[in-house]
Parts: structure tokens; sequence; C-alpha cells
DNA sequence: TTAGATAAATATCATTTGATAGAGATATCT
DNA sequence: AGATATCTCTATCAAATGATATTTATCTAA
């Protein structure tokens, strides 16, 4: 899209060129310049993500690790970085919506896989004892190479592997291998005791 | 600082009150604003990062561990957010300081480190065997966290710990754990080629 | 104190920009 | 065809904005 390029303060008359339009018609469609930023705000946070996971991810006949390949890789694959830009755009802004999107992938995506590491490691389960804080911040390692990675992929646009997949197999198994080793010491008596407090519902709005 | 905040499209007489100064008067000591902006840059990312980096880092008496927790957390002490949103805004708008700076962390945090952790596994040396981009990757794991955990204070503005170091020591801990069980791996015949493949130089400007 | 320079304010200009009004064109229905 | 409704354009306004010119205040040195 024309603002996630140009930026919220581009005209209305630059957005009505590229659109092979006059200015002018732009409002006969929205009341202002406001309403139609609003329009695009929706349709760039509609449904995208948050779609191939839930499904895949109780997929127990496949390892963990080729599950969260496959959603994140998906996740990748349909980010074009027009979003993502919009995303951060409106995050620099002072937009909430960002937290929101980190609540979203908390319900989607970290509980899920804690509850199956605490499983594999003989801890309790979620509903005895709530996500820690530092349980949210372990799943961060993942989350946030995948996120950097788009944001180089389209924000730095650096050269990037072809093989995205590849890439992303390292990050999972990476963050695996070391949450697995670390998961059980973090519910350990020499964990930082403010890793083993609740994670507080986050970023909630009225 | 205010184009931080605001962005660059702010304007002058904004700019202007918030100095408590007249706007007339930013144009006695800038011919244009662009000039100014440029001077913004120049101040916000001049000597910022990449201090405390180098020093430490080679320190043998301490494990990596608390070597990269003391690198990272240190970074995260200087950081204000003001430099980091400066630095996103400009690289939404198309300019290429992004990636210089990641050519900067390669150099003085991904080299040292994968040399430390290749010699641990009895693996050739970077001087006989070049940086992967399997072997960078595995260091934006970590890179990538600390990053997207400062987004998140400054930029998504959720709430976050107190305990800042006990997070960066749990990325620094995941990370290592994961590497060093994937490093040799990464080496293997098992490893996709794309990852074995040398790490290009980057954001090569003329 | 005064001459000269430096710093800051007022006033103003030309462009850009969001927004509105009304004319012309195109399609649709009877 | 003719009436009507929908769509798009031209023309224009008022406010905001980058930039300049001129005037006023403040400081410094002899």
């Amino acid at each position: 899209m024309f603002f996630s390029k140009e930026g919220f303060a581009a005209s209305t008359r630059d957005l009505a060129d590229q659109l092979g339009v006059r200015q002018a018609l732009l409002y006969k469609y929205f009341p202002s310049k406001e309403a139609l930023l609003d329009e695009v705000f929706e349709k760039a946070f509609s449904l995208h993500w948050a779609m191939a996971w839930s499904k895949v991810l109780f997929d127990q006949s496949q390892s963990l690790e080729d599950r969260l390949t496959h959603c994140y890789a998906a996740q990748l694959d349909t980010e074009d970085g027009i979003a993502l830009r919009l995303f951060l755009r409106a995050a620099l802004d002072g937009l909430l919506l960002p937290g929101r999107r980190l609540d979203l992938v908390k319900e989607k995506l970290v509980l899920p896989v804690i509850e199956e590491l605490r499983r594999e490691a003989n801890l309790p389960g979620l509903d005895a004892q709530p996500l820690t804080i530092g349980e949210f911040e372990l799943f961060m390692v993942l989350h946030s190479s995948i996120i950097f990675y788009a944001m180089r992929t389209y924000i730095y646009g650096g050269p990037m592997t072809e093989d995205m997949r590849a890439v992303v197999r390292l990050y999972v198994s990476t963050f695996l291998k070391g949450a697995r080793a670390g998961l059980p010491s973090l519910h350990g008596s020499e964990a930082p005791a403010s890793l083993k407090l609740p994670l507080p519902q986050k970023y909630a709005v009225a």
C-alpha cells in the first residue's frame, strides 16, 4: 500500500496520483484523511497473521520443530512487508495495535508451545501453574528471531538468503534446544524470582 | 528528541515551540529542514552503541554467558528509545543506516562469539573457514531477542519486567545452549547447503 | 557610553495540503 | 430517447508549512 511506503503524512494528492485518479475524488469515498487511514488499517490488520496457527500447532503427528517451522515459515511466506511497515509506523505513532498483537501471539503460540514443553519436562500444566514471565520471554527468543528476520527483509532491505525455510528451521531448532535445556531450571530454585512471576495480562485496553 | 516522537514530517513550528523559540530562528542555524535533520541523525547515531562491546567481550576470565549478558544489558541500559525510534523511522523511510548497523554487529559481536564457539567445538577458525550464513543467522537468534526487547519497551510501550538483566541473561543462556548444541551440525553434512555458504559482505555502500 | 556584532522576534511570502462546491461525463432504468 | 442517479473532473478555499527579509533586543569591546 501507498502509506506503508510513504508514511501516514503523505499527501492525498500523491496517493490520488498513484491511483490514477483525481485528489478530490477520494473525498467522495472518505469523509476525511483520517477515515481513509482507518480503512487502510482495517484492511491491513484484519485477517493477516494468525491463520495457519492454531490448527497445525496441535497436530501431534509431527515434531514440535516441524510444526513451529511450518507455522512461522507460512507466516513469512504470506508476509509482503506492507503490513509490517504499516504496523511499525503505527507503533511509532503511538497506536496500541502492536501490544495487542503480542497478546494474540501469547494466546495462539506461547501457551500451546509452553504447555507442550512443560509436559515434555514433567512440569505442572498451565492450569495448575500459570505462564511465567520467564517462559514468555523464553518464547520471545524464537518470536523475535522471526520478526527481526522479516524486518531485515522488508524494512532494512538487506540481502537475505533465498532459503528462508532453512533459516526458520535453524531459529526453531536453536530455540527448542535452548528451551528444552533451560525450561526446568526456569522453575528451579536457582532461577531469578522475577522470571517466576506470572505473566500479567498485557496491554489491556478498555 | 523531537523528531523521534513526531516523525520527520513534523513541522518546524512545533519543533520551535517545544524549544521555546521562534520558528524563523531555526533558519539562522540551519539552511533548511533537511540540514537540520541531517544534524539530528549525526548526533543520534554517532557514538551510540558499540562502545561497551569489543573490550569486555574478549575478557576470557569471565564466562561467555556473563560477557554477552553484560554487553547487551549495558546496551539496553544506555538505550533511551530515542535512537531506536529515529533508527526505525529512518529505516522505514528508506535510509540505509540500518544495514550498516548490522555490519557493525557482525564485526564486533558475531565474529568474536562464533570464533569462540567454534574453538569450543573444535571446529576450524574463522581464518581457515569464513563465517557462514548459518552462523550469522544463529547469532541473530540472540541479537533479535535484544532488539525486540528494546522495541517492546520503547516502541510498543508494553509493560516490561523491571528485572531487565534477568531477561537478558535468559536470552543469552538460551541462545548459548542452542548454539553450542547446534553449531557442530551446522557444519555437518546434514546441514542445508544454503546455510553453509559464506556470508556475503552485506549492505555495502559506495 | 557607544559602535559593532550577535541573537532573537515580527511580519510576510510562496507552496503545499486537506477539504468543499459545482460542472461535466457515463451509466441505468423506464 | 429522456430522466435520473452515479461517478469523476475542474476550480477553489483556508489553513499549515518551509523559507526569507526586516526589525528589535542583547551582548561585547574600546
